[in-house]
Formats: C-alpha cells, sequence, structure tokens
DNA sequence: CCTATACTGAAGTACATGCTTCAGTATGAT
DNA sequence: ATCATACTGAAGCATGTACTTCAGTATAGG
C-alpha cells in the first residue's frame, strides 16, 4: 500500500475552489477579519464563514478571536507541504523524461 | 477584481481525491494503460475511467489510445502550474512575515 | 442598561461527486 | 467468423458541497 495524507485531501479540496483561493490569496498579504474577508465577496457573511471554517480544518489557515471578531492569517507552512506533494511528483517526473531524452540521443546519433 | 484562473478549479479539484493523487503519482514513473492503473484500485473498471476523464479534463494527465489499449501519462507542465501558484503565495506569505519579524526585533533591541 | 456590530449555527435547497451495474463498441488472437 | 480483451457510456443512487435565510450569541460603545 502506498503511502496517504489524508490532510491532502482536505487542503487540495479548499483549494478547488475560487473564494477559497481568493481568500487564502489576501491573507497572504496579511491577517484580516472576516467582515474585512466579506466585504468584497459576493455571498452572504454565513456563506464566508462556512468557507473559513473549511479552510481552518483543512490546516491552510488559522484564526484567532480577539474580542468579537475573528481575524484569520494563512499557515504558510501548510501551503508548503502542498507544494511539497506537487514539487516532489514533478521533479520526479521530470527527471525520468530527462534519462529518456538522454537515452534516445545517444542511440539516436547512429541513424535517423 | 482579481485575476482569475479557472483551470485551477479543475486541477485543485482532480488532486482533492486520493484516488486520483495515487493515479497522479503513479503515472511521474511512467506510462500506464488503463487497465494497469485500474489493477490495484479497489473499484470498478468504470469507475477508474472516471477519474482518468476527471484528471485529463484538468489537464493534469494526457492520454492516447493505441489499439485496444489507452496509455496515460502525466503533464509535468500541469503539475507545476499548480505547484507555482502555491509557490508565489506561499513565498509572499514568507516574506511578509521576514519583514515583520526583522522590524520586531530592530525595535525590541532596547527593552525586554 | 440599550443598541449596534461581528460573527455563528441550524435548516433547507439545488446541484455536484463517487461510486455501482449493465450494456455496448472496437480491436487482437485463433 | 468467433471469441476474449480493453475499455466506454448511460442510468441510478447515496452522499457531499455551496449557497440561502433567519435566528442566536457575544462584545463594544453611549
Amino acid at each position: 500500500m502506498l503511502q496517504y495524507d489524508s490532510s491532502l485531501d482536505a487542503a487540495f479540496a479548499a483549494l478547488a475552489d475560487p473564494t477559497r483561493r481568493e481568500v487564502v490569496a489576501r491573507l497572504c498579504d496579511g491577517e484580516l477579519s472576516v467582515g474585512k474577508l466579506a466585504e468584497p465577496l459576493d455571498m452572504s457573511l454565513s456563506a464566508v464563514g462556512q468557507h473559513l471554517r473549511i479552510l481552518e480544518q483543512s490546516g491552510l489557515i488559522v484564526s484567532e478571536k480577539r474580542g468579537r471578531t475573528r481575524f484569520c492569517r494563512v499557515d504558510h507552512q501548510a501551503l508548503s507541504a502542498v507544494e511539497s506533494w506537487l514539487g516532489e511528483r514533478r521533479r520526479h517526473a521530470e527527471q525520468r523524461l530527462d534519462r529518456l531524452q538522454s537515452f534516445v540521443e545517444r542511440r539516436g546519433n547512429s541513424d535517423d
């Protein structure tokens, strides 16, 4: 059985929604309240709250309540974990392709 | 309005499923037929075909039919595009954090 | 205390997803 | 021509997702 990281399920699923990617992108610029995050979004505050819960459960963001306001920020290590999964596979695929290419070149220099 | 790449929707959604991530991971090792991909998976061939269609529509894999067999491989550039989205945000968030940290250090060396 | 602000939760609804089974098509082997 | 192989497509079904509205809680300010 292959290793399987269920936290990647949640992270990729969270990032599959354009609203949530926009939230993540904006939080990379710094901490924002739920209200400020909701302002430019064309949906109810309740819907934004649901998106934020999904992002928080995935580990991509963390939040903290100060007074009656909840502030959110990204966890860049969580972003990094997802990025790493992709990077490892991509490099593996590219290396395989490079080896194949140089193999073809070595035997190709005699004919064609 | 922020820039919005709808192809990321499909790519992230495709990668949110563990079966599809396993398929991508195995294809990074080289081309495989639909049947070979299905072999270790605990579901019908039809279900595997549906996963492969989703991966292909997202651009993460490409396939080609030779005779009655369809062979699939990853598109490492598509993997790279998703990786880049994450990398750009992560770097942005980290830089912001670094600047904040050195700011705190500069004013922190007088007291505490 | 009273009111506004900033969420937070529950219920409902429309649509999407991840399977299943069964039937069908196209190709390779005899 | 016949039969097995390798998918491929359609229909059905259970569950999950992305909202909505409305009601509720908790804190800040006057």
